[in-house]
RNA sequence: GCUCCGGUGGUGGAAUCGGUAGACACGAGGGACUUAAAAUCCCUUGGCCUCACGGCUGUGCGGGUUCAAGUCCCGCCCGGAGUACCA
C-alpha cells in the first residue's frame, strides 16, 4: 500500500498549474462567464493567519466548480495596498512603505499559493501601483466633473449646471447640494472665478468643503464616520475629536435613495442589508417653519402629530441660527456653553450623558397654536442631521423630556392614557387628546383637530394641512452623510489636482488634465507631518504642477503664475478598493478603467465573499461608486455585486496553563481546583488536543526552563478560551505549520467541516486529525482499480454523494459536504470497491475541496489532462430509487411508513404501495385501517 | 433603547418543504494486531429503566396550531452581532 505523500504531491502539482498557466482566464469566450471574487487583503507584516484563507478557501471551491460546470470563471486577486500599519512602519525605521508592501505581498502570495487558491495572478492589481491609482485618480475628476440632478436621478456634467445657472440661475434646479442656494442668472453672471468655485463646490460630488470632521491627533488625520467605532479610532483606538476642517468630500448622500432602493436587487443576506439599511436611515416626516420674529426656523420631525405638545425649541450648537438668534443678554452663556462644546471629543460627548444646553433669549410661534415658545441650544440635537434646529415634544419624546426636567419647561402628554409623570411616552401608538388644547385660541375656520385621531391618521392629517397652509412640507431625510475624501497621510493615492489664486489672492482647485494622470506620489525623506503642520506631503520637494508643459516640478519654481502648488492630502482607503473589480476585468487597459468589451462581457461580480465589518464602509463606497459610473455609461449593470456571503471569522483558541502561585509548578486542569492558581497563556502550537508538550514548554522561554508539572493520567492538560486571534494571546495559528503537517488539502477540507462558512467560530485543530484520516483512507482506494461493472449499492453511494455535493455547494453549505464524502467513501470501503466508474465521477466532486489529491489521483487512473478540465458529473435519481417501506413505526394508534419512492410519484399509487407492502401487511395485520394519509416526501401514516 | 441572528449530547456541528432528532467528526470507553509503542481496524457512546427484547424521556422556558413541531404561531428567559442623542 503506497504512502499519501501530501507534501510531495501538493508541491508538484502547485508548480505544474503555474507552469501551464492553468487558471490563466480570457476574457473572450463562448462559456457562459462567472466572476467569483473575494474582498482583497491589506498584505500586513503578520502574514497570514488560519482565519484569513476561510472564505478564500470557499471561494476557490465555488470556482473551481463552476469551471467544472463549463463557466469562464474570472477569480483573481490583488491587495488593498495602501494602510496605516506600513506608513506608521515607515515613521519608526524610515522604511519606505512601498518597500514593506512589496515584501509583505510576496509573503502573501506565497501563502494564498500554498494552500492551492487557483487565482489568475496575470490580472493581479495593488492600489498602490500608479497604472492602478491612475483610474482612481481618473473617477475622483469626473466625479469633480458631475452633479447630481434629482430630476433625472442621475449624475450629469457640471457644464450644464453652469449653463443653467448662466441662463435661470437657480430657478427650476433640483439638485443635490450642501446648501439650497437662491441665485439669479444676473448674481451667477456677475461672480468672480473663485466666487463661482465656491458656489459649484455646492453641488459637486466630489467637493471641497469646511466640515465637521474625526480629527484623531494621533494618527495626525481625519477619519470617515465608519473608521471611527466609540469615539475611537477603527485602526490603533485612538481618540477622536471633533474639528472643522476644509476637505474634499464626495458626495454619497446624493445617491442614498438609489442607494436603499439597489438593496432589493441584489442576494445579499438579511443582516447585511438591514446594516445598510439602517447606516442610509431613511426617514419620512415633515419640514416645518417656526417663526422668531422675522427669522424663518425650519425644522424636521417624523411625529408632525405632536405640534400641539411642543413646548421649546433646540437648535445644534453648530446651527447658524444660534448667532441670528441669541440676544444682547444671553450672548455671553452661549459663548461660553458653545466653546465647553467645542472642546469636547467625540469619546466624551458619547460618554457624558448628562443633559446640558444654553437659552438664547429668544422665543419662536408655533405656527399652529400660535403661543411663544423658548428656543435653546444644546448638543443633544446634531447639526448634521435634518436642519439641526427641532422643535421639542417632551411629552413624547425621552431626549426632549430629559432636556424639559432639566430646564423646568412645560410638558403636554398628546395621548390617552399616558402617563408622562415620571419618564415620556415614545411609542407611535395611540389615540390623540389635547390637539388642539382647551387653551388655544378659537379662530373657528379650518382649524386642524387631530383629537381622537391615531398617531398615524394626525401625522397624515398634519401633514397634508401643513402643505395646504404653507407652514411646511413632506420632505424624507437621511442619514447617511457624505464621505471625506482627504487624509493628511503620506501612503495613500495623491489628488489630481492643484490651487490657482484669483486677483484677490484666494485659492481655488483645478483639476489636473485627465491625460497627465497617473500623478505619481513623491518621494519624501519623512513621513511624518511637517513642521507647521502641514501633512507629510507637505515634505515634498517636487510638488509643484507646471500648468504649461504639463509637468511636475521643483515647489521653489511655484509663481503662482504657471507653476501652482499641488494638494498635500491624500486621498483614504476606501478610494483604491471602491472600484477594485472592474479592473480585474481588464487589468491592462492603459485607455480606461475598464474597456466597454471587457464590462459587457463580465457585467458584475456574480459571487462577492468578504467579512461583515465593511457592510458601511467599502460595501456602500463601492455601490456608491459604481451607480456614478454607471450613470456616466462607463458600466453597464448599476450594482456591483450580484450576490454578496459573509464569510465568519476565525477566533483564536488559547490555551491556559495553571501556575501555583508563587511558584514555578504547573497544576493540570482537572486538578487545578485545589491549588491556588493564576492562568498562563501557552503557545498554542506546543499543545495539542489540549495536552501540553512539556519539553516545547520548559524551551519555550527562559522563564519555564525549570517548570515542574502535577499531571493527570500522566498527561498536562490545558484549559482554553475562545478570544482574538493575536500575537500577544499566543494563540495564532500559521496555515503554512498546518500545511506542512497535514497538508493544503487536509486544511482545506478542515476549514470548511469547521461549521457554516457565515458562522463565526475558534480555530481548534481537535478535529483535524479526522479530516486527514480520511484523505489517508481515500488515497489507499485507489491501489487497486478494476474495471468491473458497479453493482447497484456502489451506484446508489455515488449518486448520493454527487447530488448531494452539486446541492451543498450550490447552496453554499460546504460543511455537510464532507461528511457527505465520508458517508461515501465508508460504504465504498464496505463494498471493498475501488471500480474505476465509480472512483473517478467521485475524484471530479473531490477536486474543489482537495485539488491536489484529485489532481494526484486523476492522472494514476491514466488521464492525462488536467481534472481542472473534466466535466461535473450529473446525478441520476433513478440510482437514488427503490420502491421499499422503510421505517414502520406505531404510535398513537396510528401506522407511519417512510416510502422510497420516484419523487413524481402520485399520491394515490404511494398509498397503494403502502398498503400493498408485504411488510407493512405484516404490520396491518387484524386491525382496521380508518384513514390513510399520503403526505409530501412520502411519508404515510395508517390510523388504526 | 432599536434592529438582526442564534440557543440541539462531553465538544464542533447535521436534520432540504413541518415527516426516523443527534448525520459526520472529535473526545471518551472497550477490543483486535504488536514484545511494546506509533499507525491501522472493529465495537459502544443523549438521559433514565431493563440481563435482554424493548420502553419512557429528550432540541433554553411556558402555552398553541397539526395526524406529525428542533422547524410554524403567541408570550418569556439567555447569549451574540450591528447601531445609537438621527427628532
Amino acid at each position: 500500500m503506497s504512502e499519501y505523500k501530501f507534501q510531495e504531491i501538493e508541491q508538484r502539482w502547485q508548480e505544474e498549474w503555474q507552469r501551464t498557466d492553468a487558471y490563466k482566464t480570457s476574457n473572450g469566450s463562448k462559456k457562459p462567464k462567472y466572476y467569483v471574487l473575494d474582498m482583497f487583503p491589506y498584505p500586513s507584516g503578520a502574514g497570514l493567519h488560519v482565519g484569513h484563507p476561510l472564505g478564500y478557501i470557499a471561494s476557490d471551491i465555488f470556482s473551481r466548480y463552476k469551471r467544472l460546470r463549463g463557466f469562464n470563471v474570472l477569480h483573481p486577486m490583488g491587495f488593498d495596498a495602501y494602510g496605516l500599519p506600513a506608513e506608521q512602519y515607515a515613521i519608526q525605521t524610515g522604511q519606505h512603505p512601498e518597500k514593506t508592501t512589496t515584501v509583505n505581498i510576496a509573503r502573501y502570495r506565497e501563502q494564498l499559493g500554498k494552500i492551492g487558491l487557483g487565482y489568475d495572478w496575470s490580472r493581479a492589481v495593488k492600489t498602490c501601483d500608479p497604472d492602478y491609482y491612475h483610474w482612481t485618480q481618473w473617477a475622483f475628476i469626473e466625479m469633480f466633473n458631475h452633479y447630481y440632478d434629482n430630476r433625472t436621478d442621475k449624475a450629469l456634467p457640471i457644464a450644464n449646471l453652469e449653463k443653467h445657472l448662466a441662463q435661470h440661475g437657480t430657478e427650476g434646479l433640483d439638485a443635490a447640494c450642501t446648501t439650497e442656494l437662491n441665485l439669479t442668472a444676473e448674481q451667477w453672471n456677475a461672480m468672480s472665478v473663485k466666487e463661482k468655485s465656491d458656489t459649484l463646490m455646492n453641488y459637486r460630488l466630489a467637493y471641497l468643503a469646511d466640515t465637521k470632521v474625526n480629527w484623531c491627533p494621533a494618527l495626525g488625520t481625519v477619519l470617515a464616520n465608519d473608521e471611527v467605532v466609540n469615539g475611537l479610532s477603527e485602526r490603533g483606538g485612538h481618540p477622536v475629536e471633533q474639528r472643522i476642517m476644509r476637505q474634499w468630500c464626495l458626495r454619497v448622500s446624493a445617491y442614498s435613495q438609489r442607494l436603499l432602493d439597489g438593496l432589493e436587487r441584489i442576494d445579499w443576506s438579511d443582516s447585511i442589508k438591514d446594516s445598510q439599511r439602517n447606516w442610509i436611515g431613511r426617514s419620512e416626516g415633515a419640514e416645518m417653519h417656526f417663526m422668531a420674529k422675522d427669522i424663518d426656523i425650519t425644522i424636521f420631525t417624523t411625529r408632525a402629530d405632536t405640534v400641539f405638545g411642543v413646548t421649546f425649541m433646540v437648535l445644534a450648537p453648530e446651527s447658524k441660527y444660534v448667532s441670528m438668534l441669541t440676544t444682547e443678554e444671553q450672548h455671553a452663556e452661549v459663548e461660553q456653553y458653545l466653546e465647553q462644546v467645542r472642546h469636547r471629543t467625540e469619546l466624551e460627548r458619547i460618554a457624558d450623558k448628562k443633559v446640558t444646553g444654553v437659552f438664547t433669549g429668544s422665543y419662536a410661534t408655533n405656527p399652529l397654536t400660535g403661543k411663544n415658545i423658548p428656543i435653546y441650544v444644546s448638543n443633544y440635537v446634531l447639526s448634521g442631521y435634518g436642519t439641526g434646529a427641532i422643535m421639542a415634544v417632551p411629552a413624547h419624546d425621552s431626549r426632549d423630556y430629559a432636556f424639559a426636567k432639566h430646564f423646568n419647561l412645560p410638558i403636554i402628554p398628546l395621548i390617552e392614557g399616558a402617563d408622562v409623570s415620571e419618564q415620556s411616552f415614545d411609542a407611535k401608538e395611540g389615540i390623540m387628546i389635547n390637539s388642539p388644547m382647551k387653551t388655544d385660541a378659537a379662530d373657528g375656520q379650518d382649524r386642524l383637530v387631530l383629537n381622537g385621531l391615531s398617531v398615524k391618521e394626525a401625522i397624515a392629517k398634519t401633514k397634508e394641512y401643513i402643505t395646504a397652509k404653507g407652514i411646511g412640507r413632506v420632505k424624507v431625510n437621511y442619514r447617511l452623510r457624505d464621505a471625506i475624501f482627504s487624509r493628511q497621510r503620506y501612503w495613500g493615492e495623491p489628488f489630481p489636482v492643484y490651487y490657482k489664486q484669483d486677483e484677490q489672492g484666494e485659492s481655488y482647485p483645478v483639476m489636473l488634465p485627465e491625460e497627465c494622470l497617473p500623478l505619481a506620489l513623491p518621494d519624501v525623506d519623512k513621513f511624518l507631518p511637517t513642521a507647521d503642520g502641514q501633512p507629510p506631503l507637505g515634505n515634498a520637494k517636487q510638488w509643484a504642477w507646471d500648468e504649461v508643459n504639463h509637468k511636475v516640478v521643483n515647489n521653489s519654481l511655484i509663481d503662482h503664475k504657471t507653476v501652482f502648488p499641488l494638494e498635500l492630502c491624500t486621498m483614504p482607503g476606501f478610494a483604491g478598493s471602491s472600484a477594485y473589480y472592474l479592473r480585474y476585468m481588464d487589468p491592462h487597459n492603459d485607455r480606461e478603467l475598464v474597456s466597454r468589451e471587457a464590462d459587457e462581457y463580465w457585467q458584475q461580480v456574480d459571487l462577492y465573499l468578504g467579512g461583515r465589518e465593511h457592510a458601511t464602509g467599502h460595501l456602500i463606497y463601492s455601490r456608491f461608486w459604481n451607480k456614478f459610473l454607471f450613470d456616466l455609461g462607463l458600466v453597464c449593470k448599476d450594482e456591483p455585486f450580484a450576490k454578496l456571503i459573509n464569510q465568519g471569522m476565525i477566533q483564536g483558541r488559547t490555551n491556559y496553563a495553571y501556575r501555583i502561585v508563587g511558584t514555578n509548578k504547573y497544576v493540570s486542569l482537572g486538578l487545578k481546583d485545589q491549588y491556588e492558581t493564576q492562568p498562563i497563556r501557552v503557545n498554542v502550537n506546543i499543545v495539542h488536543n489540549d495536552i501540553l508538550d512539556i519539553d516545547a514548554f520548559r524551551n519555550w522561554m527562559p522563564e519555564f526552563k525549570d517548570a515542574e508539572f502535577i499531571l493527570e493520567d500522566g498527561n498536562y492538560v490545558c484549559g482554553y478560551a475562545v478570544e482574538k486571534m493575536s500575537k500577544t494571546f499566543y494563540n495564532v495559528v500559521n496555515p503554512d505549520d498546518i500545511v506542512e503537517h497535514y497538508g493544503a488539502d487536509t486544511l482545506r477540507l478542515y476549514e470548511m467541516f469547521l461549521g457554516p462558512i457565515e458562522q463565526s467560530k475558534p480555530w481548534d485543530t481537535n478535529g483535524i486529525d479526522g479530516v486527514h484520516r480520511f484523505l489517508k483512507r481515500l488515497w489507499s482506494m485507489y491501489d487497486n482499480i478494476t474495471d468491473t461493472e458497479p453493482n447497484a449499492d456502489e451506484l446508489k453511494s455515488l449518486h448520493k454523494l454527487i447530488k448531494k455535493v452539486t446541492q451543498d455547494i450550490e447552496g453554499f453549505s460546504f460543511n455537510t459536504s464532507i461528511p457527505a464524502f465520508m458517508i461515501c467513501q465508508n460504504e465504498l470501503t464496505q463494498a471493498k470497491c475501488a471500480k474505476r466508474a465509480i472512483l473517478e465521477p467521485l475524484l471530479v466532486v473531490l477536486s474543489p475541496f482537495a485539488p491536489h489529491i484529485a489532481e494526484e489521483l486523476w492522472h494514476q487512473l491514466g488521464h492525462n489532462t488536467s481534472v481542472l478540465d473534466a466535466q461535473w458529473p450529473e446525478w441520476n435519481e433513478a440510482y437514488l430509487v427503490e420502491s421499499k417501506v422503510k421505517y414502520p413505526v406505531s404510535f398513537n394508534g396510528k401506522v407511519r411508513f417512510t416510502l422510497e419512492v420516484a419523487a413524481d410519484t402520485e399520491a394515490a399509487e404511494i398509498e397503494r404501495l403502502a398498503l400493498n407492502d408485504p411488510q407493512a401487511q405484516n404490520w396491518l395485520a387484524g386491525k382496521q385501517v380508518k384513514k390513510v394519509i399520503v403526505v409530501p416526501k412520502r411519508i404515510v401514516n395508517i390510523v388504526i
